[in-house]
Parts: C-alpha cells; structure tokens; sequence
RNA sequence: GGGCGAUUGGCUCAGUGGUAGAGCGCCUCGUUCACACCGAGGAGGUCGCUGGUUCGAACCCAGUAUCGCCCACCA
C-alpha cells in the first residue's frame, strides 16, 4: 500500500466525557456492538478511493445449502484479522461477502424442499407453485418430484436461500466478521450468471475454450462429465483375474481387475523391449468366451512387472487404454453406457453365435453384475487360471459420487489451461510464483498441480442446474446440429438461457426442427463460475469504474484443498481475461483437527454448532483461538485455547477499567508523552513502541500469529508487573485534588498512552472487547482509529530502556516469593529485606525503587546487595502485618 | 513412486547458531480496595533417532523413524 490519506495527528488529551461502567462484562456485547456497526456504516466501502487506496479481499462464498461448521469460524476469523489491521493502517477495505447457492448441494437441497426438479426442455410458467414446502428430513423420490423449467427452479433455489443467507449472516456478524453487507453476491444470480456467459464468450472468441467428442472420465451415478479437479482416488476392493486369450501357440495369460470389459478389449499391449513377448507382437490372438480377433502390439506405457506384464486394452478401461487406443489407433468398440449398463444390443464385432449367446447374458447388466456373469463363464470354458485374488486398488472416483468413474466418449467444453499446451503450462506456473502464498510452501501445491495437468479443464457438466453455456446450434435439413459454428448472443443480452430464449435470426417455433435451432443442453462446472469470485464481487460487467478500484485484488483467503479447483481455476480465468493474476497474496488457512488429531468431519463439527460456540465462549474467546493458529497450520479445536482468549479479553476489560480510574473522571485523561518523566513509566512505554513495531511487521508479513503473541505476552506484564508497580503511584496523593505531583501524572499518562496503543493493537482480534473500552473514553470507533506507531512511544519514552520494567519486576518478584513461601497474604509487609541485585539489573531496581517498595509492601529497611547471577533474589525478610493502602 | 509439512514438559504450541520458553493442567499459598471468568510462588523437558559441520546445534547438513497431507499410481 502507498499513497495512503495521511492519519488526523494525535490528541494530546482524551475526551473524558464518557463513562466506564463500574462493572464490566462480555455478555451482550456483540450484539450491541454488531447494531452499532451496522447504524453508523462503519465498514461500508468508500468507493471514491482509488486502487492505491484500497486493499479488496476475494471471499470465499460459502456453501449456503451446507451447514457452517468451526472450521469456517476458523478461517474466516484469518481473513477478518487482516481486514482489520489493514483498515487500521488507512487502507480502504473491499471486504464482500459471497454465497455459493450454485451447484450441487442446492439442487438437491430445492429437489428435497420443493418437490420438484429442474428440466429445462420446459417453458417457464409464471404462476408456478411448488406442490410441497419445507423439509421433514425425507428425500422425495426422483419420480415424484414435478418437473418444472430451469427458471422455476433458479426462482425456488433464491427462495430458499434468502433464509440460509439470512441465518449465515446473522453468524457472521455474531462471529465480528467487519464485512460490507451491502456488497454480497449470490453464484447463481442473473450478474453472475451473466459474468459467467460473458466470461466464457470471451474465452470462446479468443478460442480459449472449445468443444470435443473424446473419451473422458464419467460418473454414472450422477451421469455427468467430471473434471481431473473433482477427482478423489480412494482405495477400492478389486481381484485380479487371470485370463487366458487364445493364441496360436497356446493361451496368452494377461490380468485384470475388469473382466467385465472383455467384451471391450480391442488390443493386448506389452512392452516393447518385453522379452517374453517379442515372438508375439504383429500376432493375433481372440478374446475368451466374445471370439473376437485382437492384435498383439507393443507400446513403450506397458510395464513389465505389472501384472503379466501384458495387459488387454479395452474401450475403455482406464486413461492408459485412452492413451493406447489413441496412440495406436485402435478401433472404438465401447460397452459402456452412460448409466453404467452394458450395451444392450449386442454389438455387431462379436461375430461368433457363441460370442453373442455370451453377450446377450450381459446386455444391460451392471458393472458389478456384468463382471459376476463374465467370471462364471470364463470358469466354464476353463479361461479363468486360477481363482481371483483380492488385492486393494486405487481406483478415480468423482470426489461427491460412490460408484468408481467409467470412461465414456462425449461431446464437451473445455477451457485452456496448460494441460495440453506447454506454453501455457508455463505462463501458469510463473503466475503461480508470482503469487505470494502464506505460507510459502502451499505454492508446491500449485506446482504439483499444474504441473501434473493431464488435459484441458472440462467444464460442461450434463446436469440441470447451473449456469447454462450461452450458445445455440444451427440445424441442417436432416435436424443435425451444427456444433463447429455455435450461435452465440451479444454481451448486452446475458444472461440467457438457450433452452427458452431464441438466437437472433431466429423465431421460437424454430426450436427442433430442421433448418431451425437447438440450444446446448449443458451448463456450466460450479468452478466455472466461482473462478470469477473477482470479477463478480468486483464489478466487472456492470460497474468498471468500481472494478478498477479493487481489481487485482489483494487478497484470496481459502483453505488448502482447493487450491487446485478454486486458486487455480481463478488464476486461468484472471489470466486469459484481463492478463494479470487476480489477487497478489493468497492465504491458505489450514484444518480444524478434532482431539484424535483427525480432520475434524462435518458430522463432528456440526455436533459443536458455531453459534453455540459463540455464545459459550463469546466472539472474542473463538476469535482468539482462531488467531492463535498460523496460516497453513492444522489447529486443535481446543475449548481451552477459547478460555484463554475469553480470560483476555476480561483482562482488557479489567485493566482498562483500572488504568482509566485514575484522577477525576472531570479531567481530560492525559496522552501527552511529554508529561512521561518517570524512568518506569518510559521503560514500558520503550517496551511498547518494541511490540508495536514487530507487531506491525509481523501483520505486514501475514503473521497475525506473531503479532498476538508479541501484544499478548506485553499485555500481561503491563497488567501483572507494570500497573503493580504504579498503582500506588497513578493514585496519588492529591487524587482528590486537581493538584497532582509530576510522578502521578506520569503515570497516568503512560497508563493512558499505553492503553490507548494496546486497545488498537489488540482491535483486530478482539473487536468488542477493545471497542467497549474505546467507547468508555475516545472518539469514533477503535476499528476506523490509525494503527499505533511507535514514535509517540518512543517519543516518551526517550533513552531509557525497557529492561528496567525487568529489573524492578524481578525486584517485586522477589518480593513476591518471599511472602508466597511464607504463606502470607501479598498485602503483609515487609518490615526488612535484603534484595541481591545483580549487576544488569541493578540501575533498573534502583531506578524503580519507590515503586518496587511501594508494589511490594516493603515498608521498612531495604538493602541493595551486588550479586552475580541474573535473577534478584531477597534474603534476611521480616515480616509484618497486612497492610491495606492507606 | 515423487513431494510438502510436523515431531520441543501431561496437553496445545512458540522458539532458525550462544546457558531450554509460554499458556493450560498439576502442586503450595493468598485474595474480594481493576479482575474468582482472580492473584502469587513452585515442580516438570538430555527438543523423535543416528551421524556430521561448528569453539558451540532444538535450530545448519546427511540419513532414518513416525504422523498428516498433496501429486502420481486402475493391467
């Protein structure tokens, strides 16, 4: 950030106008403080400011059909830190707030709801009702759900949304997050829909994004089209079969784990240096049980110690067999169907009357029943070797789907992204190291992938609900489509829908018929639109003069496992659209892991509710445990970690109460630092101007881990030695008097200096308890004040050193044990004392000494001895009675 | 198979070359005059293992083990 608005100089004095409460409390406050927020606009983005000015944060939108669990309270309280600290520091913060109602989980969410589902072949009926409302928990049949157009079901999904986003909200403001809630988007709303379309008509212009029949990877159960992205290889029971093919010297065994595919196989393929085989390649063999004839050919992908080292290639089995099928150019006799069934006519390459006869007994089958009936039938010609063994394979599945993937050939988009073009790969890969991952090695992930890309990104899913491709198709005379010269409408239309609306030069009764038009029936992968999170949020169809203010962004937060969907998918578009990366900084939150030290599950995490959670421990206290975690680090849900942070945050609420009591509440609380003149006081202060200055470059450095620390650890020596030692001191002698010594309004200053760079420090982590404080004695709101300094600090502080507040708290804690190891109250007093100083620190307690005396109760004969060592100790102590202040 | 991270007191974690740290928990006390959602004091660790570099290693190097994850792996 440059160029910032320069900060309002520093009040000398605070307005004292204000009251602080006798007692204090966490309870209510984020509530309170939420609709104050919100009353006073206070984190509405000003968008006057230009690109220099403004820090835009790319948020993720959360899943509104799934549930919020902790570990999105988790990440979200990274982003919102930084929001934070960088609207303190005079930055102006794009902080938006998204919701993902596209997709998946809410098609079958409105599926359930509504008792319908989406067909898109129908017209929109205006007056259409939904025959149910609301859920009792129950799935609705597929057959019972009513049919209804897809801006029916687009209308019933923002209807039911409105609550999910409504309650999502609510936690989120609960939680602190300092969103602009006027700027939310939804993934499925007409701009996003039409940022989608424009997007992809670029790319399509540009010739980024283009159509193919090829085989790829299919879930049956879903009966889609699935990316490498939305791939999960999982562990799948298998047995390997060993089967034999005839050959004219006798049977060629091979093994495989789908002898389902026999029918299938259009090829056996082993290594080319393969000794075993040579006297084979160039031969043929004929498939057991189909009779059909095979070549036996040689290719470098085949591994000898796989198997038998030679395997059946069938159309297909699996990406190696793609390969095969296209590196050799092997016919296409796929068996296959889109649902996971067998053909069920028998196909016309087996010839044999006992190849069909065997066919017919799988025609229609399952995967599973298909491969039952091929085993039994191998066992009884006598080309099953041997009986199966089991073995553990890994086997693609699509990451939401149960049933392993097939291979299917089918028409699709792609989008470029460097899969297939080296030159693009590379383009990618520098983005990605001009990106600056927190922490640095989630960039390895980016590497991987990339690097690991075996295709172009597939984005067209045969699903209903979603973002439909804005293209149309011409029909020739025989009603054959013609997909090489889509029909696509200018920008100024989007977003259409191709299944009701009509190309231009076209009429609506054109729709199917020969010489007319047909839509594409696709919609979008959901990654295709939320890689455009930027451009959405930003602006950047409809409001260009904002997108200029935010875009690039600053900052994409998210979590690590879909640095490879989400991260990578918005570095393509921003990439081929505007040539730049979309954001500068990505930080990669890590994962909640429950006690056993596993990822906390959904189920698990959603036994703890979030808002539970928030109003157990309190906003504050989550927040804290939250920020305790660095980026990229797996955190414990840890209750104790939350009652550490609750503890502090009634400490800021205690000690501030105290170091605010002192003087008359008439008087304009002292922030001076030229009334500092004691050493103590400047010591601390000296201290201060330390923390704030690492604190700030660890929150430059996206450590708001660091940062906490170093405040945190600073805040507890201010209360437990520092206001110690000057209680007796701040009170002073004339406090009923407007004539006070210059020690106690040193003190006073430096009590109300260090607060009021304390409260700003620790603003971002705990945003209601320090702006209750804030509220008890300044101006406006501790969220909007300037991010402390350190030069009033130092200012005050001059040359003296922070290691006399050491020294005379080691003095103290001597002091301390002395009376703790007698078992006396802290309040007796110490009639007489040696204390062994050493060296180092014998300036500092000498410095401090009245105030040590005082803090310690050591009201009578003190001596000062010279030891070695670096701790003080005390010796030779008489004690007396308690005493209480008089 | 390739890679990334982690391994420090019972627990959760700081600590990147100079005599082992914090909080929680535990033990012993104290206290309601800011704070019982409190305070003070204390006990507790040969920093996973082996070797090396160095005057000196939790930290650097090499190797190794265990855990988590990413990528690849369907014959």
């Amino acid at each position: 950030m440059s160029d910032l608005p320069s900060r309002p100089a520093s009040p000398t004095t605070a307005s004292a106008g204000r009251q602080v409460p006798d007692k204090v409390s966490l309870e209510g406050l984020e509530v309170r403080w939420d609709a104050a927020w919100t009353a006073q606009d206070l984190y509405a983005f000003d968008r006057t400011r230009t690109r220099e000015q403004v820090y835009s944060i790319d948020t993720p939108p959360p899943t509104v059909s799934g549930s919020l669990h902790v570990g999105h309270v988790f990440s979200y309280t990274h982003t919102d830190v930084v929001a934070r600290y960088r609207r303190m520091t005079g930055a102006e913060v794009f902080y938006p707030m998204g919701w993902d109602d596209n997709g998946l989980p809410t098609e079958r969410r409105v599926q359930n709801y509504y008792g319908v589902r989406c067909d898109p072949s129908l017209p929109y009926d205006p007056d259409f009702t939904p025959p149910h409302e609301g859920t009792d928990g129950k799935v609705i049949r597929a057959a019972d759900q009513v049919p209804i157009s897809r801006r029916n079901f687009v209308e019933l999904c923002e209807r039911l949304t409105v609550e999910d986003e409504r309650q999502f909200e609510a936690l989120w403001r609960h939680l602190g997050l300092s969103v602009d809630w006027s700027r939310t988007y939804q993934t499925i709303s007409a701009e996003a829909r039409a940022v989608a379309q424009q997007a992809f008509l670029r790319n399509l212009a540009r010739d980024e994004a283009y159509q193919a029949e090829a085989p790829g990877l299919w879930d049956v159960t879903f009966q889609t089209a699935v990316a490498q992205a939305e791939l999960e290889a999982r562990d799948y029971p298998g047995a390997f079969h060993r089967v034999a093919f005839h050959g004219a010297d006798g049977p060629v065994f091979i093994e495989t784990t789908r002898p389902e595919l026999l029918p299938a196989c259009v090829a056996l393929i082993a290594h080319p240096d393969d000794e075993r085989y040579q006297h084979l390649f160039g031969t043929t063999v004929t498939t057991p049980l189909f009779d059909v004839e095979i070549p036996v050919l040689a290719h470098p992908a085949a591994e000898p110690d796989k198997g038998a080292g030679i395997a059946m290639c069938c159309t297909f089995g699996d990406l190696t067999d793609v390969q095969w099928w296209r590196e050799l150019q092997l016919p296409t006799r796929s068996v296959m169907q889109r649902d996971g069934r067998l053909l069920r006519e028998t196909p016309d390459w087996i010839t044999t009357e006992g190849g069909r006869a065997r066919y017919d007994e799988l025609a229609g089958k399952t995967t599973f029943s298909a491969r039952e009936a091929v085993v039994a039938g191998l066992r009884e010609t006598g080309d099953l070797d041997g009986e199966p063994t089991a073995t553990q394979r890994k086997a693609n599945f699509y990451e939401k789907g149960d049933k392993p993937l097939e291979i299917v050939t089918s028409r699709q988009w792609y989008l470029r992204n460097g899969g297939r073009d080296e030159d693009l790969r590379a383009a990618l890969l520098a983005r990605g190291a001009e990106l600056d991952f927190h922490p640095e090695f989630m960039a390895v992930r980016y590497e991987n992938w990339v690097g690991g890309l075996n295709g172009d990104w597939l984005i067209s899913r045969q699903r209903f609900f979603g973002v439909p491709f804005p293209v149309w198709y011409a029909l020739d005379a025989d009603g054959e489509p013609d997909h090489a010269r889509p029909l696509v409408p200018t920008e100024d239309q989007l977003p259409v829908d191709p299944s009701s609306d009509v190309p231009a030069g076209y009429t609506a009764d054109q729709r199917g018929v020969p010489g007319g038009f047909v839509g594409d029936p696709d919609i979008m992968d959901t990654w295709a639109t939320s890689s455009l999170t930027p451009q959405i949020a930003g602006g950047w169809r409809t409001d260009p003069d904002l997108f200029a203010r935010v875009f690039p962004m600053d900052l994409r937060p998210q979590g690590q496992d879909i640095i490879r969907t989400w991260l990578f998918s918005t570095v393509v578009r921003a990439h081929l659209e505007h040539g730049s990366l979309p954001w500068s900084d990505a930080a990669i939150s890590g994962w909640i892991l429950d006690p056993d030290r596993k990822k906390m599950s959904k189920s698990k995490g959603n036994v703890v509710t979030p808002m539970g959670l928030l109003e157990e421990h309190g906003s504050d206290a989550v927040r804290y445990w939250a920020a305790s975690a660095r980026l990229g680090t797996d955190a414990a849900f840890e209750v104790g970690q939350m009652k550490i942070g609750r503890r502090l945050a009634i400490k800021v609420l205690n000690a501030s109460k105290f170091a605010l009591s002192f003087g008359s509440p008439d008087e304009p609380r002292p922030l001076d630092p030229a009334l500092v003149t004691v050493p103590l006081d400047r010591a601390m202060l000296a201290g201060l101007a330390v923390v704030v200055e690492r604190a700030t470059e660890a929150y430059e450095a996206y450590d708001h881990t660091r940062a906490l620390e170093l405040t945190e650890t600073f805040f507890w020596t201010f209360c437990d030695d520092y206001l110690e030692l000057v209680k007796d001191r701040a009170y002073g002698a004339g406090a009923e008097t407007h004539d006070v010594s210059a020690e106690t309004t040193s003190a006073r200053a430096a009590l109300t200096l260090a607060l009021d760079s304390l409260l700003r420090l620790l603003a971002p982590v705990l945003p209601f308890a320090t702006e209750e404080v804030w509220s008890w004695w300044r101006e406006g709101s501790v969220h909007r004040a300037s991010w402390p300094t350190s030069e009033p600090l130092r200012a005050a502080a001059g040359d003296v050193p922070f290691a006399v507040v050491g020294a005379a708290g080691g003095a103290l804690a001597a002091l301390r044990k002395v009376k703790s190891e007698a078992k006396v109250s802290m309040r007796t007093e110490i009639l007489e004392v040696t204390l062994e100083v050493p060296a180092a620190q014998a300036a500092g307690v000498q410095l401090a000494l009245d105030d040590v005396r005082a803090a310690g109760r050591a009201t009578g004969a003190l001596t000062l001895v010279d030891v070695d060592g670096d701790v003080v100790t005390a010796r030779d102590a008489v004690l007396g009675d308690p005493v209480t202040r008089g």
